[in-house]
DNA sequence: ATCTATTCATAAAA
DNA sequence: TTTTTATGAATAGAT
């Protein structure tokens, strides 16, 4: 009940993982609170955030609950005793063999194996499963993708601006040159070096610089480098 | 959520509340289930029926979960005794305080007394409360009249079956009266007696008769039991 | 914290 | 109990 449906797995993100616990941890409560006044019953919940944090909510009180439990617990087991322990055990062992089948049966379904027998509408059910599995995957995955896009995108600014800067100072370190340059020529004009000798060599230079720096801090991701 | 929107309040009818129990109880543990998995918490509930009967849920197991509560409010407790047990005592009357306060503005809101500085919205709000209310009042009326009416109804139709059944005897035993007649004034048809006086007695019996039973056990209801 | 578009839970009826 | 259906509630995602 949401803007979209969700998967029911641990949430990776830890702040809509914080958020999503304050609001349901509100409802669960809520509706603990409306059972036991609605039915008449007594009603006692427990809740440890991830953070080790204690919320309890109880119609009567924790205390008087906690006990009535143990003590309800300590009777069925005094019933147990005499003779029919055997028999719990019985039905612990044929409870757990059921669960185990259904889920076999169900894991052979997902898997598209022994399809036979099943309806219709079951198919359509499996169907909704496995697409609700993949729409989970699919957003992990996407997610991740946007993540290394987002980090990606915030190196190539990076970079970008890095490689501004050091075409300024190349483009002053030039200027420097060909003033330098243009001091030579005027004070040794009569030697026999060539004009455009000195030029060329300036120019030279300054592309090696432009290469030496145009390669900074390597990405650490796999993906293509070329920004 | 339902066909209807609902009072929370102790369900009247036994077989609603067990059917709504019954729900709700299996709709509070699939969000339980949620909140631990969603939410990576631990999570424990424990639920009495008004029939003593008890259901429980636990993310980890009950048992532990419960240990662990203990544990943490003895940790609490301990963290309290060296100095600042005044200190949570006071946040507790503080708590306690404006809980009471808010409630004692709530109740003067209700009553309509001291209605300044409430903005619209919280008048809107106000007023759907009141009127939630008077819905809970009124259905709770409405219901109790309904079943009095049913009562009424069952009552009346009882009468009528027995007053319908009196009417055949009365007329069977007119028709004796008239049977006996006609074998008096057939064997006796000299003596001084007129033929109409006696069919009149007869039928001044049958009339007593009616009256007589027409009025069996009284209705226990405080209503008027015209029927 | 607040707002809504959606999905979910469930009251009533069968 | 379970299913169905119409509706009110809860809440995921956005702000």
């Amino acid at each position: 009940m949401g803007r979209g449906k969700i998967v029911i797995q641990k949430i990776d993100d830890s702040t809509s993982r914080q958020v999503t616990f304050s609001k349901r941890r509100k409802g669960l409560i809520k509706k603990a609170k409306e059972l036991a006044i609605l039915c008449d019953a007594e009603v006692c919940l427990i809740i440890f955030s991830s953070t080790d944090k204690l919320y309890d909510f109880a119609s009567s009180s924790v205390k008087s609950t906690i006990e009535r439990f143990n003590t309800t617990k300590m009777e069925q087991q005094q019933l147990l005793n005499p003779a029919s322990e055997v028999k719990f055990w019985q039905r612990e062992a044929e409870t757990l063999r059921q669960e185990l089948h259904s889920l076999q049966e169900n894991h052979r379904h997902l898997t598209g194996e022994q399809l036979n027998g099943l309806s219709v509408k079951e198919l359509r059910n499996l169907e909704s499963q496995l697409e609700m599995s993949l729409r989970g995957i699919r957003m992990k995955r996407e997610h991740i993708l946007t993540n290394e896009i987002k980090e990606l995108t915030r190196k190539r600014s990076l970079l970008h601006h890095e490689n501004l800067e050091i075409s300024r100072k190349v483009q002053r370190i030039h200027q420097e040159n060909v003033e330098l340059y243009k001091q030579v020529y005027a004070t040794s004009n009569t030697n026999g070096l060539g004009h455009h000798e000195l030029v060329d060599g300036a120019n030279e230079s300054l592309v090696e610089v432009r290469l030496q720096l145009s390669q900074p801090e390597q990405s650490h991701y796999e993906t293509s480098s070329n920004s």
